[in-house]
DNA sequence: GCGCACTATAGCCATTGACAATATATCCAG
DNA sequence: CTGGATATATTGTCAATGGCTATAGTGCGC
């Protein structure tokens, strides 16, 4: 990469990238796994489909949100055929910029009299 | 339409949708006066294009979030070509259920450790 | 008159994401 | 053994969304 173009020049972040990353801000995950993740952390609202997942995590390599890596988990509780995937820094600070525009976002809604109920 | 799904069935909402229902959550506006106060709104980060502004308003006049209004300023303060929009109850309470999903986005993303510097 | 602000509309195109099909490999029910 | 379901990754096609641009008409400043 050539280019410097600091975090927000990739906001706003596209819904699946912004839910990918926050499955890979705690551990290594492999594609399948972030899947269920983000059906979980979502309480099946929102299912990735395989597609959109794969394909994101494409571009989101090409831009250095995320990197391959080669750490794999003891070979009893491995799967070959998986890809782990890891968060780089400039992933993380894209993440926080993401949350801080969505931040300000929902202060605007309540300032508009949109109260999100608590939460 | 003859039937009620109840506002989370058009969520997630498009981005450029949830502004306009901010926009005219206060005062009902016309397209342009929208375009402005997004533009306002967000520090010029955000510019509705034409084109999205009134094809959205299309699609929200269709799903019954806004209607057209026949209110009008004052004669001096108006300009015919313009047509004004209010949201309705049901725009308002879509942007409610949006505003709570944003609102749990947001605590996952500082969950995973993205603070998203209070607000 | 020329260009810009204002106002609305419509066409074209790139990005994004959903759904489905393809490819294996394993494991379980029948 | 055979047919599904689960696990895992990839790719194709399609619809929705939004940006840019062109069109069109008015009024104002230079």
């Amino acid at each position: 990469m050539t280019d410097t173009p600091g975090p927000e020049a990739l906001l706003p972040l596209p819904p699946a990238t912004f839910h990918i990353l926050l499955a890979v801000a705690v551990d290594d995950r492999h594609g399948y796994a972030i899947i269920q993740d983000v059906a979980a952390r979502t309480a099946g609202e929102l299912k990735l489909s395989a597609g959109t997942l794969y394909r994101s995590i494409q571009r989101m390599l090409e831009q250095g949100l995320v990197v391959e890596t080669q750490d794999r988990p003891a070979p009893e509780l491995d799967d070959e055929r998986r890809r782990y995937y890891r968060i780089t820094p400039f992933g993380a600070a894209v993440a926080r910029a993401e949350a801080r525009r969505l931040t300000l976002l929902v202060k605007m809604a309540r300032d508009r009299g949109f109260a999100a109920g608590t939460a």
